[in-house]
DNA sequence: GCACTTAAGTAGCCACTGTCAACAATGTAG
DNA sequence: CTACATTGTTGACAGTGGCTACTTAAGTGC
């Protein structure tokens, strides 16, 4: 695996590979406490080295969680279906992907949310988490605009659709989303009853 | 506030006092991590006292989520209002106690839907969870049966619900819910969402 | 009074973390 | 080829935290 067996004194690329490491232990096991030294053992440098590119932990983290919510937006993206019939047709996919995200990467999907405690780093980070949001705000207007969803605050629709589709991925992850009690396919259930909500009647 | 200003060698009700410390702790900022040293301090006892109550650190975690579910539960059955004319006027203040014991007790919160990452107490630690489920549940079989609730199976009604007020309080707990992006009232707005979608079209 | 249990305090071990400072290797500009 | 900036290594410091003896105080039964 290691491509570089007598690794070279610079490592070249150090930087990216603290993040990918980083991400990688991130979406391993969920129960994992973040540390610099571990991370900096397991990318094969000595524990001091990610200071050469990180000034400390903190901005490490941001920037994890930055990077996190950039590569959610981008799955959102692609899970966008090209020409979808109905509303359910359009979000179903969208939600699937933003789902699988957080089942995939669950510790880097909990840090995403709970990061922006720093405040100084918060504004950039919300603006990221926002980016995201957007995606479901274009849908909303598009649907209003096309006569498929209720003409309602847009705000609103969308608290409720990022609000559902949050409360299930965090719930997915800490296990809750147990088949005796919430069936087995949530998501799909769910999604009946937020479509049916957000949709106009007479479609 | 000391009560015993010359604090006799045996506390007497210890075990209380620690877990309402610690309380107190995660209701106060949600930046807060937990270490039993300091809950001891604050309590004012030695820092090796707790072990006198609790065998370890996951022990006290535990017990203080399960006691979070339990006030969560007791809560929300407290807010139920008596005899709700519409299925909104029924789930509108239970949504507002859930969402405002939240973010009342961020880190509490937190860590009720995280602790269970240790599986031998996750059996019971869900027991509570899910208990808290079935107020929900109980809502919805009973609006089904009086006919003001879609007949859809329960499971993925539930699912919605729990799903969407749960990834509510979790963005508000981590000031997501900003008024630009989601209305000055995001949680009616959701719930009017909900209201149509689990609602009987005829009333 | 006296032994015994319980509940607290004191002291400390051990592991570990974030961070910094000093040093070494490597690349680069002139 | 030499001066310098980069990037990585080593080593250490200070602080913390969980946890474990041992010790001391306080209640209890006899």
């Amino acid at each position: 695996m290691q491509d570089t067996p007598s690794r070279p004194y610079h490592h070249g690329d150090l930087r990216r590979a603290i993040i990918e490491t980083a991400l990688d232990m991130l979406a391993e096991e969920k129960g994992w406490q973040f540390t610099l030294r571990e991370v900096a053992r397991r990318a094969g440098v000595s524990h001091a080295a990610p200071y050469k590119h990180f000034p400390d932990k903190a901005a490490l983290l941001a920037e994890l969680a930055m990077i996190g919510f950039d590569r959610l937006r981008e799955s959102l993206s692609a899970a966008k279906p090209e020409a979808p019939e109905t509303l359910r047709d359009e979000i179903t996919p969208i939600a699937r992907a933003y789902l699988a995200f957080g089942t995939e990467n669950p510790a880097l999907y909990r840090l995403m949310f709970s990061a922006e405690e720093g405040k100084a780093v918060g504004m950039h980070l919300n603006e990221r988490a926002l980016a995201v949001f957007d995606i479901l705000r274009e849908i909303l207007r598009l649907g209003q605009a096309a006569g498929s969803i209720r003409k309602r605050p847009i705000e609103g629709q969308a608290a409720a659709g990022w609000g559902l589709i949050h409360g299930l991925t965090m719930l997915a992850i800490d296990g809750l989303l147990v088949p005796e009690k919430v069936g087995s396919a949530p998501l799909d259930a769910a999604l009946s009853a937020l479509v049916e909500g957000l949709g106009s009647p007479a479609t």
